[in-house]
DNA sequence: CATAATTAATTAACATGGTTAACTATTTTC
DNA sequence: GAAAATAGTTAACCATGTTAATTAATTATG
């Protein structure tokens, strides 16, 4: 009945890739007592210059959970509930924005600075190893194949 | 603090790709009135060649529960829970096996197999799309670097 | 061959991550 | 100054996932 089909079989694949790699990110977070979504929040708010929402949002301030909210792609409200996790955890701190108080901008605190370095250690050791097979070239054309992917579902509305 | 790094870089990509696309299969399967994951045990059980479980472990007979848990990577008791919609929506149907009455064989309804082709048309249109503007070889490139990664992943505990 | 171990599936109790809708508080706009 | 917009929270809910315990059937073994 369902043919061989190659736009199929990358879809298949990139959904097996990311399976994959967010269950050995799951086990990467859980030794530090975190979830994955928890250090996403934890490296938007470091900055994490490879984050892809950056190249289109540099930010100067500290972000506010509304920021999260876009760059992550959820509803505020769950921003809301990941962030009560990791203020109680004392990761994270809120404070009331001078200018406007509607807002509220968040920063680390010492502890998260130093849970998101701990983990950087551990994250570029698992890629370096992950990737050892690939050239600077191979990777470069592999991360401009889904730019090009990202713009194609930007530009036209895919569903109809 | 943190630093540009094109390892990292490539997990973002993949992560917020396969993040996008999820988002546009709901979508499309919501119009159906089923979810991303059912739609995905339906092309399990009409054995879509295009998914990657069947290269490794192809299957003369019908699925069983234990077999979507392992092509799917979940718990079983979770496949329980997503087959019952399914059989509730009448699209799968549940058989004792004749030999060995532990195992029940999974099968689609006519209901079923119809929604599949139906949604097959739809999607077939929507990666038209999506890829035009790549080449047979970019596409035979992309995959190629994503089974090296599973390889890696595979071969290499990289979680220590 | 009877018992122990394994296998397949289910059930129950629970966690997490997500949603929408309604609400509060504040700022902007006109 | 009233209406509209913005930021955040809360409540109620759903989908997806887990583990642990249970049932039933099959396979292995002493």
């Amino acid at each position: 009945m369902l043919k061989k089909n190659l736009n199929a079989s990358v879809i298949f694949h990139v959904i097996k890739l990311s399976e994959t790699w967010k269950r050995n990110g799951d086990a990467i977070t859980q030794q530090f007592g975190i979830t994955t979504q928890q250090w996403l929040i934890l490296l938007l708010l470091a900055k994490d210059p490879n984050i892809l929402y950056f190249k289109e949002n540099p930010q100067e301030k500290p972000m506010m959970a509304k920021e999260l909210a876009e760059a992550m792609n959820v509803s505020r409200a769950n921003i809301t509930n990941l962030l009560n996790v990791l203020i109680r955890k004392k990761l994270v701190v809120q404070l009331e924005d001078i200018h406007d108080k509607r807002r509220k901008r968040l920063s680390l605190t010492e502890a998260g600075k130093k849970l998101v370095e701990k983990m950087e250690f551990v994250r570029q050791e698992y890629n370096k190893r992950l990737f050892a097979k690939f050239s600077k070239a191979d990777k470069l054309q592999f991360t401009q194949f889904i730019d090009t992917c990202l713009q194609a579902m930007r530009h036209d509305n895919l569903v109809k």
